[in-house]
RNA sequence: GCCGGGAUGGCGGAAUUGGUAGACGCACGGGACUCAAAAUCCCGCGUUGGCGACAACGUGGGGGUUCGAUUCCCCCUCCCGGCACCA
């Protein structure tokens, strides 16, 4: 028997259930049912992702302890999910806020702790003067702390950091394994990798004995550089400032304001001259250094070379500095569409038409500025290099500066390492000891876990552990001296990283996962939101390549197939907690019952793509439902008969059953390989409505009615079990639909006589023609012509010029 | 700012590989049943013109490829998600 681990992403126990709970572990509920009619073993498991800041902001406003509040609500959505009748298998249910549970992920920690592959290095945070406390991203409102409203500082403080650009090249190559993944996630997770090719250029700073480093990914364009521009975290930055208070004080301006990405990139370009020169490698040069705002600490070397002639940033840059402006690439068509130009065996008709078509005029006709960037140039004022293109101006630049030393090609990644430490008290407790004489010892293996206390009072700041003596104070695990804890606390991506892997080892307490874990990895369809596209899907892939090189596991990829919801939106913006939008679906279940509340979440909407909320719409899945009961009712109470099996039908029940079966193919393929639920509960109401036509209660008539009801049953229930278990119950009382198998189309009943084709005239819908299914395409085409609606648009003057039959779908008449 | 996605009737959506645009449902209008209302059932329902048969237009905007484009290509607008400490 197959397996099929069907996986939804486990909720924050945030208190209530929200919509998109409904809707992702709805979807996930009727791919385990429909896997389990189609007679695969399956496991769908559930747990809760307990850690978080959440539950630290709830127990200030509550004066409760994180671990109550986080308990209380797990038991309250734990209930609630419980209604909406989902086939989890709740003795794997795990916290990850549970000793059994992070006890793993310390031990892990551990492992590659020792390995290398976690280090300690400084990293910019987000720091309230105020409140003297870290800020996460999303506490920084307008560069300003949620609380205090203080003006937020970027603070720099040792951390803990998790090689991932080690596994840089294999979490990129691995993404072409994954065909089950949709290919828009894979492109943000590349893009997110962002490996790039370029060369390092080092320009000698004058009248010192060093050199300034920058990456560069268009070394084509090296000599139109003007100027070069460091971030204000830069070494020669924090150096050109020592004597210069104008330029300490620019610097200490750039430090403020969040560290979120989005707002350095999208805040006001400023800069200002460190009164520093460096040597152009090539042409000697001398250009000016400036400290600029818009240059990423973070990517490359915190330094870049500026080009403003073919770069945007740097060109609204030195224009708002008054610098200069060199240009060096002239723009033109790309190699391809070139060489293809100069083709002999092409005819100059085609290439007239290339050369009118948008794809051409794209190169030719644009406006300069919008393609000065563009790589398909040639290179000009550039000395030796005049003439060449992008990739013969990168090799020879690139051995140029290499025979001087001062640069060479590199390929570069923009992902960077993972920082996992946080300073907050409600997470899981790094496994480190600092010992004045051994340094960072790691927590033993037997010593784990290190226990986060649970009964702790919150007052707003800080963490609780770390002022409690009894938490970090402790003795040194390899010279037995005095030492103390680590009080930072692991990122809660962390637990997240690793979950789908501890439900199939759930109760296992002498390892982090067993042999299980081999048997229901890799998961087999994973469900969840979209916005988890890159670093939690990201942070998971990686962690699973952790474990396998631990040898933990075996496979290389944690999911196979991934289905990523689209969010449930409320007024236009996703429903959140921390937006206060959200709609409560209890109420939705309390009034119709989760049957209901399920069928019209997956009929409003196609899973992957996001649903605006709302509440008409409930009643027509309501009422859809209780006609399907009456139907059934009104069937049964004539008595008892068997599902139809073979015999004389007439052309009515023979169209039934024809419909019958193909909804059955329908229903099957759109749960299985389209996961398109919505389609598939409308076909079904078009079976319901075609059954509802006939009337007749002959006995033929009635076993028909019953094959179809019966299906209506089978088909439904994954979407809505219960109702479907209680209709199957009254058509067929011997059984239970429970161990009923997936339904097989007949194919006899799908065989067609008469295939109706579309009549065009030049492709507009001019009439239907029936035609017999052994028609030859020339006999079609005759009857097609003899048809009044296609004859009276054969007028004087004009002919048919052309007859386009596709197969059992339509012809178009050219008419001119 | 960068990366990814989206836009189809009054509304949610359908059209699976370039082949009937608007399935299915909601809302709305009309009718039946009822003393009445609700529920239920039947009919209608993209826009414009026409009594009608029918005709023209129509998938965010502009252009292109094609016998044929919601679907493919180019440009633009607006909206949504992510941007490494929300989860």
């Amino acid at each position: 028997k197959p397996k099929y681990y069907c996986l939804s992403m486990f909720p924050y126990p945030s208190g209530r259930l929200h919509m998109g709970h409904v809707r992702n572990y709805t979807i996930g509920d009727v791919l385990s049912r429909f896997h389990k009619m189609k007679g695969y073993n399956v496991m769908q498991p559930m747990g809760w992702d307990a850690f978080g800041l959440p539950a630290e902001n709830a127990a200030i406003a509550n004066k409760t302890a994180p671990a109550k509040w986080t308990y209380e609500n797990i038991e309250h959505m734990k209930t609630q999910l419980k209604q909406l009748g989902l086939a989890v298998d709740w003795n794997r249910e795990i916290a990850t806020c549970k000793p059994e549970y992070y006890k793993w992920e310390q031990w892990l920690f551990t492992e590659l702790f020792k390995k290398g592959l976690i280090y300690k290095k400084t990293a910019t945070v987000n720091w309230d003067p105020v409140d003297g406390t870290v800020l996460a991203n999303e506490q920084v409102i307008d560069g300003r702390g949620w609380r205090s409203g203080a003006l937020v500082e970027k603070r720099d403080i040792p951390q803990y950091f998790m090689k991932i650009t080690a596994y840089a090249e294999e979490l990129l190559n691995d993404l072409d394994k994954l065909d089950g993944w949709p290919e828009q996630v894979k492109t943000m997770q590349r893009n997110w990798i962002g490996k790039s090719y370029g060369c390092e250029v080092e320009f000698p700073i004058v009248g010192q004995d060093d050199n300034l480093k920058v990456y560069t990914t268009r070394p084509d364009t090296l000599m139109g550089a003007t100027y070069v521009a460091v971030a204000a975290e830069h070494a020669l930055a924090t150096l050109a400032a020592q004597n210069n208070p104008k330029l300490a004080e620019f610097i200490a301006e750039c430090k403020r304001g969040s560290v979120a990405e989005a707002d350095v990139a999208t805040a006001e370009k400023k800069g200002m001259d460190t009164g520093l020169f460096v040597t152009h490698p090539l042409n000697g040069e001398q250009l000016p250094v400036w400290v600029a705002n818009y240059v990423l600490a973070s990517y490359g070397e915190g330094a870049v070379m500026a080009v403003p002639a073919h770069d945007e940033r740097d060109f609204e840059f030195a224009n708002n500095k008054g610098l200069p402006i060199k240009q060096v690439i002239k723009p033109g068509i790309s190699l391809e569409i070139e060489q293809y130009l100069q083709r002999p065996d092409v005819s100059q008709e085609t290439k007239n038409t290339l050369i009118n078509s948008s794809v051409f005029s794209e190169f030719t006709t644009k406006k300069w500025d919008a393609w000065y960037g563009h790589k398909d140039g040639t290179c000009i004022n550039s000395g030796k290099y005049d003439g060449l293109r992008y990739g013969q101006a990168m090799d020879a630049i690139a051995a140029d500066l290499e025979a001087k030393n001062l640069g060479k090609k590199r390929t570069q990644y923009r992902l960077r390492d993972w920082g996992v430490s946080r300073q907050r008290y409600w997470g899981c407790p790094i496994p480190i000891i600092h010992c004045a004489k051994c340094g960072e010892v790691p927590v033993p293996a037997k010593q784990l876990p290190v226990r986060l206390p649970e009964d702790v009072v919150m007052d707003g700041v800080g963490s609780p552990i770390k002022k409690d003596p009894s938490f970090y104070e402790t003795t040194c695990p390899t010279c037995g001296g005095k030492a103390t804890r680590e009080t930072d606390t692991l990122d809660t991506f962390f637990e997240s990283s690793w979950y789908f892997a501890r439900y199939a080892s759930f109760d296992c307490n002498t390892a982090m996962v067993d042999e299980r874990a081999n048997y229901w990895l890799p998961v087999d369809q994973y469900v969840g939101g979209i916005e988890h596209a890159i670093l939690h899907l990201l942070y998971a892939r990686f962690f699973n390549k952790l474990m396998r090189d631990v040898g933990l596991i075996k496979n290389d990829e944690p999911f196979t197939n991934l289905l990523t919801q689209g969010m449930v939106l409320k007024d236009g913006s996703k429903m959140s907690k921390s937006k206060g939008n959200t709609v409560d679906p209890q109420a939705l279940i309390d009034t119709y019952g989760a049957d209901t509340a399920r069928l019209f979440m997956m009929f409003a909407a196609p899973p992957d793509q996001s649903l605006e909320w709302a509440d008409s719409g409930v009643e027509g899945a309501s009422r859809f439902l209780k006609r399907l009961w009456k139907a059934c009712y009104e069937h049964v109470e004539l008595g008892q008969i068997a599902a139809y099996e073979s015999g004389e039908l007439t052309p009515e029940l023979k169209n039934l059953r024809l419909q019958l079966h193909q909804t059955i193919e329908k229903v099957g393929d759109d749960y299985g390989r389209r996961h398109s639920f919505n389609t598939a509960i409308s076909s079904v109401m078009e079976l319901m409505n075609a059954l509802a036509k006939i009337e007749a209660t002959d006995e033929t008539t009635r076993s028909v009615r019953q094959e179809v009801l019966q299906n209506v049953a089978l088909l439904l229930s994954p979407i809505v079990p219960h109702i479907c278990q209680a209709l199957w119950q009254e058509l067929c009382p011997a059984s239970h639909i429970l161990y009923a198998s997936w339904p097989a189309s007949d194919k006899a009943a799908m065989v067609q006589d008469a295939i109706e084709y579309v009549i065009q005239v030049n492709g507009k819908l001019r009439g239907n023609l029936t035609v017999s299914r052994e028609a030859s395409k020339e006999a079609i085409e005759k009857m097609t012509l003899e048809q009044v609606y296609v004859t009276k648009f054969l007028t004087d003057g004009t002919s048919v010029r052309k007859i386009i039959v596709v197969p059992n779908k339509l012809v178009n008449v050219v008419i001119g």
